[in-house]
DNA sequence: GTAATAGTGTCTATGAGACATTATTGA
DNA sequence: TCAATAATGTCTCATAGACACTATTAC
């Protein structure tokens, strides 16, 4: 049996919102191969180093920020041959959702880092096929909000109900009742709980402040479809067969 | 920049429901490393091979079937280093739901094959990393029973609602009230169908068959707790910060 | 007949969305 | 005062689990 020589490499879909819009950060690629093309950040994996620590280098050296400021998993892992033009290529994507960052992105080796809306991504954009991996990085945020306390990674370490409300509604596409879903997570255990401070954002009543909660996973969860009486509308992120 | 060189392998997780336990596929491996101990079937990706096909190609190998005839999806991927003495391997494991085969198992190029009660695999019991990628095709088997619809995969073509019924239980280690689980699974639009047929199993009312329906995910869906009012009990498949 | 399994109906508690109401601030 | 946002309460409908009841078979 010989063995297969295979680089591996990991690449990051980095999640935020900034500006009221779903945010992914993207690298302007300066060198062959897609020159002048928009990537999802990556980089080899070294030897001795191990997959997830690879991925948090990456996201050291593109966000000065650790894994635990947000919320840090694998994604998928792409392997199709011809994916890479300079060889077999296999690479190990990682997703995170991010606090929205003070400071700009500081400059790293490509040609330029920026954070873009993902809505305004257009099919065919970026390089490689990071189209995809940036695809199955959405819906996978997408679907966890519903089913875990995770939209607390979008948040400051302290934030308000009409903070996180907008994280989901800027996720999803939707608008929410305020009073329902205030209702709905300060009733989920171990969702949020309350710092005893408040604050005013404009005019208006002064809200108080929340820290996210020990909870993984919500009981009930928050559900996207308005109406729970659809049937097989949508593809979950991981649900085809004969997956990739 | 140096090409970081690895070997790729693919794991396979194949899980089936045989006499009323849930079995796992494993090969008792003849040469070293860890000659005579019991591990996942899987080998090295092939030139030019996508990584799907590879995972495809060892499970027709090793059971003769074709993906299409359960679920199959990627499941994550493993790379520690050290995890494999012989070098720097990266392992992209695959989860299988497979329907109980009515041929026996062939022998592979390993030193045996055989369906395992997963219940009875103890923790340091397989070789490499595979007790964890065991334990991350359970959890994901589990999570994903409630969600969509594919605890079909294990059953065959035509299948009663108690047949699947005994999936859940089996594989939830918990019992289901016939009546309650028979009208929420005949109301989940796109579930399962009725073929027209009937059966008797033993004595009692003769049992409608079905077959899977077209739905790739369950509205509603079909919870695993059974009182609903717990909190951060559980931690679920993916759902951990800084996961490997 | 009895035992066993399949399938339907009913009851109650809970959580959903819709939406009124009160509370607290700035202008 | 008014406008705006925060927070709570109420109403109705859908679904959950518990469990009674009917249907159809083997013995």
């Amino acid at each position: 049996m010989t063995l297969n020589v295979v680089s591996v490499t990991v690449d990051l879909v980095l999640l935020t919102i900034r500006q009221a819009a779903l945010q992914v950060l993207l690298i302007r690629r300066g060198i062959p191969p897609y020159p002048d093309r928009w990537a999802l950040p990556g980089g080899f994996v070294l030897p001795g180093e191990d997959l997830g620590e690879a991925a948090a280098r990456e996201l050291r050296e593109e966000t000065g920020l650790d894994p635990q400021h947000g919320h840090f998993e694998q994604l998928a892992t792409y392997g199709t041959p011809g994916r890479d033009p300079r060889g077999r290529v296999v690479t190990v994507a990682y997703l995170a959702l991010l606090p929205d960052l003070p400071s700009p992105v500081p400059g790293s080796d490509a040609a330029g880092a920026a954070w873009r809306p993902a809505a305004e991504i257009t099919p065919g954009e970026l390089a490689f096929d990071h189209d995809r991996i940036l695809a199955d990085g959405l819906e996978r945020a997408r679907a966890k909000l519903e089913y875990t306390p995770l939209a607390t990674a979008f948040c400051p370490p302290e934030f308000t109900v009409a903070d996180l409300r907008a994280v989901y509604e800027t996720v999803w596409r939707t608008r929410l009742d305020p009073r329902n879903f205030h209702r709905k997570v300060t009733g989920a255990e171990g969702f949020i709980e309350p710092t005893g401070g408040t604050v005013i954002r404009d005019r208006g009543r002064p809200a108080q402040l929340f820290r996210r909660g020990p909870a993984t996973l919500l009981h009930p969860p928050l559900l996207r479809q308005p109406a729970p009486q659809a049937q097989s509308s949508r593809v979950g992120g991981t649900s085809r067969s004969s997956d990739l």
